[in-house]
DNA sequence: GTAATTTCTAAACCTAACTTTAGGTCAAGG
DNA sequence: CCTTGACCTAAAGTTAGGTTTAGAAATTAC
């Protein structure tokens, strides 16, 4: 198979060290886009290794596939990001990222109050404060509402 | 139902502000152990409040619920936390967030080494290291191998 | 030319943490 | 007594991010 043929899915796996059924998985949700070779495989352009190099930096950062979808998508031409564009996302997961480390130190910050205060009493509580949830995406609603404890 | 009764699942849900079947869901999980009224039904102790928001709480700092009834298990009698406890407990929370936003911030600190790079190469790349893992517990393996890129 | 890899699709399965549904029982109020 | 609302169990459904499986077709290797 000639250079310009592309990449088979197989070869792309092993360039990014994602499982071929995750490169399938990434299609179905509108991250990548391969041609097919006359026999019906995917056939990938260098370009997309670094695409999907991308993509898994970016989950790293707690972005969700939707969310890597959409900054991709607001690229001109839909293109995969060049090292230009990667200077803007780079500075969008930044701020992304300094907003989960608040989230967190503020946490920290209650936790240490509370050490030794013994209340765990939730409206009272600083320590229980669901609108700033360290969880980054857990699954499922978890719906709440107040009434009066006594704990 | 007179108080000594205990607390039926209902006011606990209206008591924690969780949801009736996440209380029986903790219960399978071996979170929360009620007594049955002769009548079959769940009953309470008000203890049991200060239980479950334990469990609120260290959900926050991103323990699992097997986590969280392992440290609840580590108690004298398996009883619910008291203040003193607590102390104890919360120390290591501490630890456990201290990790956390450690990693976050060393991530922080390569991302800004990387604005304007643009390599996205992902062994050379200091953003792609996989074992440094911001997300705090995604579910199924993503397993990875080194192969030479050139993106 | 044939055997061994790869790849293909579609559908089912996986984990975590719950919720929803279905069909039935219990408890409280009038 | 009767109705309404709370509660019961068991099983299936949900979301995210994939993996596994099955059976068939394409490619590659010898």
């Amino acid at each position: 198979m000639a250079v310009s043929d592309g990449l088979s899915i197989g070869a792309l796996a092993r360039r990014t060290g994602l499982a071929v059924s995750a490169i399938r998985y990434y299609e179905a949700q509108g991250l990548i886009s391969p041609w097919r070779n006359p026999g019906g495989q995917r056939r990938y352009q260098r370009a997309d290794i670094r695409r999907l190099s991308f993509v898994m930096i970016a989950q790293q950062f707690g972005l969700t596939l939707p969310e890597i979808r959409e900054v991709l998508s607001g690229l001109p031409g839909n293109r995969t990001p060049t090292p230009k564009d990667w200077t803007e996302i780079s500075k969008g997961l930044r701020s992304h990222l300094d907003q989960r480390i608040d989230t967190l130190i503020r946490l920290r910050d209650n936790l240490d109050g509370c050490i030794g205060c013994g209340c765990l009493s939730l409206p009272k509580c600083a320590l229980y404060n669901p609108d700033d949830r360290a969880k980054s995406h857990g699954s499922g609603p978890r719906y709440l509402m107040g009434d009066a404890p006594e704990g």
